[in-house]
DNA sequence: ACAAAAGTGTTGTCAATACACCCATGT
DNA sequence: ACATGGGTGTATTGACAACACTTTTGT
């Protein structure tokens, strides 16, 4: 973001007091705070068929508009907890991925009706049994692969959330470079196969399985054997087994091929 | 952030709508969702005498009790723009500098007192005229290395606002790794030995030199040479003065040491 | 049954690059 | 004293070749 846009002077230094006008609350006369409504938008990113996918939710009364999932905060919820209380309502499944705060989004750049500000957040799954499960009302919810979302044909997206989405797939793509999350797309036990391809389906681009293997088994923490080997399926030599390991960073990283 | 956490049985699936409760304002019987307080802080960080420092507010009426500058956000108020606002308030200074979102804290862990939202913003700022302006009635301000807030004798901060200074810290290191932030510390026109000093204060280690110089002129974009050099100032040869480029990223990046 | 072909995963080699560490020179 | 320029050894990476294990296909 370039420097301080020029703000509007009449709103300068309005506050005589630099801490801001929170500091009011602690004097003898308490002013009401402006209140707003909070929502949380969630960004769940998957793989399917090789391609990274985002869910998205049909709305009911307005064809051929989709939104992201979510909806507003509790008073007294946390917004973690608000976020990961709206991936298992969306997904059905838990304890399985990895969600992380996006951004927030906020002010007059937003719908008059949905007026407020959007705590996004980002998760990262493996391939889910799909489709999401429908309890009864519950609109219909898609997978749409990320580059559909900007050709002609593709959906429709409410308010600022194909912002959101872009956002959050650049963030996914960024911390794969440089964190172990690639495991997050993956089952339990995953090839490094599995793994390799999460790289190459999130970056679009191709990575020699050689140079890729070095990389992730010369990194500690990254994957940790499991011992066994998965059973052949439709040819080809069996592949070793991995876990995620502990490690919470990639020393050094695995960067993409030029940006 | 591990994955979800158990969420609340008595919450889940609440919404009878996967879009969430957000979708019943399109219906005829609109809700009023829970409004809540919207605040904006900000960790401002700069370098003084090679060491990286935070501003932080003593507050009034609170001996020994020190916040970061920030207050609520207007209703219609974008939340860029507020940050922005609240940077000028808090300075003196515009157009100078960087100036981002962090992240935004909230829920159960907050005091009771500032219950709601805070929408931390992260700025970059050079060496500012010091010490900031202080019209009537504002609070002061003191900039503190940021070493000294774990050390004992350190200030006590308010809420949770040591957790938004360390998550802002880290941020800054992290960003100096892969992005050309470290001019945003430094004046208009600088030396490499500046962008050097910035790097070894926020990472607190010790660069080589020449090694950092054929790193840095390397990459494309990183630094445009002015022509000038420095006016020998107590002995040592001049330096080239350099203004940052237009570079957004760096590859590959300047990578700690370790981590 | 057996052999050959094709598909997939694993191991090894080599060159190009990037980097840490050190020395030399100019002002 | 400090900025700048150059040199050398080591570690990481990219490109590619070779090998191992399995299924499929053909005779």
């Amino acid at each position: 973001m370039p420097p301080a846009s020029p703000p509007d002077p009449a709103r300068v230094s309005r506050d005589a007091d630099a801490v801001g006008d929170r500091g009011r609350r602690h004097g003898s006369a308490t002013v009401t705070p402006p209140a707003v409504a909070v929502s949380v938008d969630l960004v769940l990113l998957t793989l399917r068929a090789g391609r990274l996918c985002v869910l998205l939710i049909q709305r009911a009364r307005r064809p051929a508009d989709w939104a992201l999932p979510g909806g507003f905060v509790d008073g007294d919820e946390d917004l973690d907890a608000s976020a990961a209380r709206r991936l298992v309502d969306a997904t059905g499944v838990t304890g399985t991925g990895h969600l992380e705060q996006l951004r927030t989004y906020g002010g007059q750049r937003r719908e008059p009706l949905t007026c407020g500000v959007s705590v996004a957040y980002l998760a990262l799954l493996p391939n889910l049994p799909q489709p999401p499960p429908r309890p009864a009302r519950r609109p219909d919810g898609h997978w749409w692969p990320v580059e559909e979302l900007a050709a002609p044909g593709g959906p429709i997206l409410a308010v600022d959330h194909r912002r959101i989405v872009i956002d959050g797939v650049e963030r996914a793509r960024a911390k794969l470079e440089y964190t172990p999350l690639a495991a997050a797309f993956c089952e339990d036990e995953f090839t490094l196969a599995d793994l390799r391809r999460v790289y190459e389906a999130a970056w679009g681009v191709g990575l020699d399985a050689p140079n890729f293997r070095r990389k992730v088994l010369s990194t500690p923490g990254f994957v940790v054997p499991v011992g066994r080997r998965t059973s052949p399926r439709g040819g080809g030599r069996p592949a070793e087994l991995y876990r995620r390991g502990m490690a919470t960073a990639l020393h050094p990283p695995l960067l993409r091929r030029s940006v």
